[in-house]
DNA sequence: CCCCTTTGTTGGAACGTTCCAATAATTATG
DNA sequence: CATAATTATTGGAACGTTCCAACAAAGGGG
């Protein structure tokens, strides 16, 4: 009966050996014999043992365990980023805890609370709300990263981001070689990824002599607010749509529709992110695409060499987004101005 | 310095206690003096003592931690009964492990066994693809619930699901009230959930005296699957289509689309399992909707329940779904015959 | 005023590992 | 062939908790 879940020791009966020579031989020692270490494995096999975390995790003080916080299982952002996060973890033979933020500061410092009880070596934050003050306490406490934002620099925290500013400079770029000049940019908000882009806009407008053109409408990272942000800005008389994120793009469209306009025949609208919802058929949206999984993966291996070299300098990457052509931009259609 | 974590003799010794009464104290035991309590507390706080959970799990033989699989985390439906599952869970006073099967049944089995590692108390499978014998195994050696699933009973373990057949015979009965008569169900394939919805259609078209008008279309549950599925039923010229998920419908009205007809006014599509997604404005899916957080909260309740009284009956909950009409559903269009 | 209960408090033994220093067995070296 | 070096193996002490039996202190009843 299982009623008590084997142990090394049981292992090490059944084997006839001592606990200390199951221990090395299950960490895979080169120092145990041929014989002993197929005895071993045998007897571990027959009784189906299985090492306690918890015991292991607190005689040898490491708990090969990673925590990782997103901001919000249900942005599929997030989801995207952490696959990629999990798939590299794995692979270095590390487990990860996930908890969710919920979107709620107060929440991820009591779910970042738990991670560290469970004695995570390392914090992965996928975006997060922490202000500078307890970004810095945790930090101090444990080796993190940060993906997604970088507006805080810490010593001995790693960051890993894509950047924003170059992004939707891309995707301005993208629009004027379209012919597009009234290009209205729809803002996240006020957080810093969304500032970023917005600053990208701005930039790149200047560049092709177009500030007298620029025009930012305050939204936000939803469908709704992208629907809202719309709406407003088709009093400009836009003849394009830089969005804030793919899902705002998303309520754009809709409002963009709902006017009675075509995309992209009367509107051209581009997003960022590439969450793969985009590609979908009905969707078919052009959009920045970041390498979100990509960004997960690094995240992870930066977190696992700072593990290894505990006091290097905080390493800060910026992988590039790329540009993604779609169905909802066009070139600029000559329309007799009415 | 934090070179290593204070413990419970160092809060001990700072309150001027015994090890044994602050682990009484912040357990929250009735025998503690006020006195004693304070100063412990007061001693833990500036410390910044925080408990190590696997010391705690192996003293206690209790880890207070329930494992969760998802079968993929990119999928919106799992994510979302995910969210009721952690809610519930979390105001239980249980932590949650999540890991994610990535869709496959290796991973899956792996993923269970770093689970067990962990000495979890509970199962919590959001969808898998185990087999009956794997299952049996894994059911066997811990309390387990499954949602979404419930074509494999095993006694002990407790099932949450909605009722597919008759969510798709409210998608049927929906349409025809519309006055629909040519509906082809586009499949999802050939799992347990598709098999079902395809039944109650299989059901519902034949109460309404539709047999002969049935259609059943093998797809899949992705957009591309959709896609494909209804382009293929476009050649049964159907007034409706029943779609097995929601992504799928996404992809279903795509083809409808790019064929040249609209939706609703040509055709009409319903989803199934009411996704976020689905409510955007520019989705904006007629879709048969599950109460996903309440699925997963239902599940989190049911292993708890389990914990307290282990050897109860299983638990098979079918909790109902409910249509939500949105904008791709409308009543049938008299359209003079080609 | 002694005994009995109740209320607080305590030390020590688990829990299942890892790690280390010590030992046993084997092989190489002069 | 003794000794040194190497290779396998071992017991015991951690690790930070919880739990339990035991004890001290304080009231309460006779």
């Amino acid at each position: 009966m299982s009623l008590s879940r084997p142990t090394i020791l049981d292992v090490a009966s059944r084997a006839g050996v001592s606990k200390s020579l199951v221990s090395l031989a299950l960490s895979g020692s080169p120092k145990v014999s041929e014989a002993s270490r197929a005895r071993i494995e045998r007897a571990a096999r027959e009784l189906g043992y299985r090492p306690n975390a918890a015991a292991r995790s607190l005689a040898a003080k490491k708990s090969r365990t990673l925590g990782v916080l997103v901001l919000d299982l249900h942005n599929p952002v997030f989801a995207e980023i952490l696959d990629g996060v999990q798939t590299e973890v794995r692979k270095q033979g590390f487990s990860t805890m996930l908890v969710s933020g919920g979107d709620d500061p107060a929440r991820e410092r009591d779910e970042i609370d738990t991670l560290l009880q469970f004695q995570i070596e390392g914090l992965v934050l996928i975006s997060h709300r922490l202000g500078a003050e307890s970004l810095r306490q945790v930090a101090g406490e444990i080796p993190t990263v940060t993906v997604t934002r970088d507006d805080i620099a810490i010593p001995g925290m790693d960051m890993v981001c894509n950047d924003d500013v170059a992004g939707a400079r891309m995707a301005v770029d993208h629009l004027v070689s379209l012919g597009h000049r009234r290009i209205v940019c729809l803002s996240g908000g006020d957080n810093p990824v969304s500032h970023a882009r917005a600053q990208g806009y701005r930039e790149a407008m200047a560049e092709h002599g177009l500030s007298d053109d620029a025009r930012i409408v305050a939204g936000g990272l939803t469908d709704t607010a992208g629907y809202r942000a719309a709406t407003q800005a088709l009093e400009y008389s836009p003849t394009a749509l830089f969005v804030a994120n793919d899902i705002a793009a998303m309520g754009a469209i809709a409002a963009v529709e709902e006017s009675g306009r075509d995309v992209p025949q009367d509107i051209s609208v581009i997003g960022y992110d590439g969450i793969r919802l985009a590609g979908l058929r009905s969707v078919n949206l052009t959009t920045v695409a970041q390498p979100l999984a990509e960004l997960g993966r690094l995240a992870a291996t930066r977190l696992l060499e700072r593990l290894e070299e505990p006091g290097r300098d905080s390493h800060h990457d910026r992988v590039s987004s790329q540009l993604v052509v779609r169905g909802t931009t066009g070139p600029v259609t000559p329309v007799p101005t009415s």
